[in-house]
DNA sequence: GACCAGGCACATC
DNA sequence: GATGTGCATGGT
């Protein structure tokens, strides 16, 4: 029988053997990373990027300058990723933290410890465990391991993790608990279960041609969120 | 036309 | 504490 962490590594083999690097996060700089994090919420990278493109063409890529923008301007600009009244908002917490408590400069992040990043990130209104630490794993290069509803579905129907036993802390303490904290890791390994999840296990999951499907595998596991 | 997408906050029980 | 619902565009 093997360990968790084996199970883990085989995963992670088996995703990167099949795929290749996945050249994770899309985006330039830090701010723009992090502003990808709160438009993605539940939304395809596609239409992000046309929202992000259209604050880019804008010149608003810059916490200070977006921080700056009438709302209604932010809600068009933001259209094309949905939701996008309530995004507004959320953007705009975010860059009301960041301008006033670091001078709209993500560099001044650098010098807060992860935890304390963590719980000020969460107390952002419109940031949750999952935007908070991909801002943490992709933007601040912490060692933080990001865990999504594509997650979930690997491990529950791989059988490292029980469907009733399913949260995010949970979830991602299988990761941290089996791994060791490697930011390189972390980032291509989530990005290779994103990757396996879109193409192959779907809610109505495709796994024939999924990498994974040499490993011990449950097709009549609910493939859940 | 239905389903899905790299969540989160809030209401209700 | 657990469960349900609103939020919205764009691709398949």
């Amino acid at each position: 029988m093997k360990t968790t962490r084996e199970q883990l590594l085989d995963i992670y083999h088996l995703l990167l053997d099949a795929f290749g690097p996945q050249h994770w996060w899309p985006g330039e700089t830090p701010f723009e990373i992090a502003l990808g994090a709160i438009l993605t919420q539940n939304t395809s990278w596609s239409n992000v990027e046309r929202a992000i493109a259209n604050l880019k063409a804008a010149g608003l890529l810059d916490a200070n300058r977006l921080h700056a923008l009438d709302m209604e301007q932010l809600e068009t600009l933001i259209r094309p990723a949905g939701y996008f009244r309530v995004k507004a908002k959320r953007l705009r917490n975010f860059t009301t933290w960041l301008c006033d408590r670091y001078e709209g400069d993500m560099q001044n992040l650098e010098a807060v410890a992860t935890n304390r990043l963590r719980e000020e990130l969460l107390a952002i209104s419109g940031i949750g465990p999952e935007t908070a630490d991909s801002i943490l794993l992709y933007a601040l290069n912490r060692p933080v391991f990001v865990v999504d509803t594509y997650t979930a579905r690997v491990m529950v129907r791989h059988g490292l993790i029980a469907p009733e036993e399913l949260d995010y802390s949970r979830l991602q303490d299988l990761f941290t608990s089996n791994l060791e904290p490697d930011v390189p890791l972390f980032n291509e390994f989530h990005a290779l279960l994103v990757r396996a999840g879109k193409d192959y296990c779907k809610p109505r999951p495709k796994c024939e041609a999924c990498p994974l499907a040499p490993l011990p595998h449950r097709i009549d596991v609910e493939c859940a969120d």
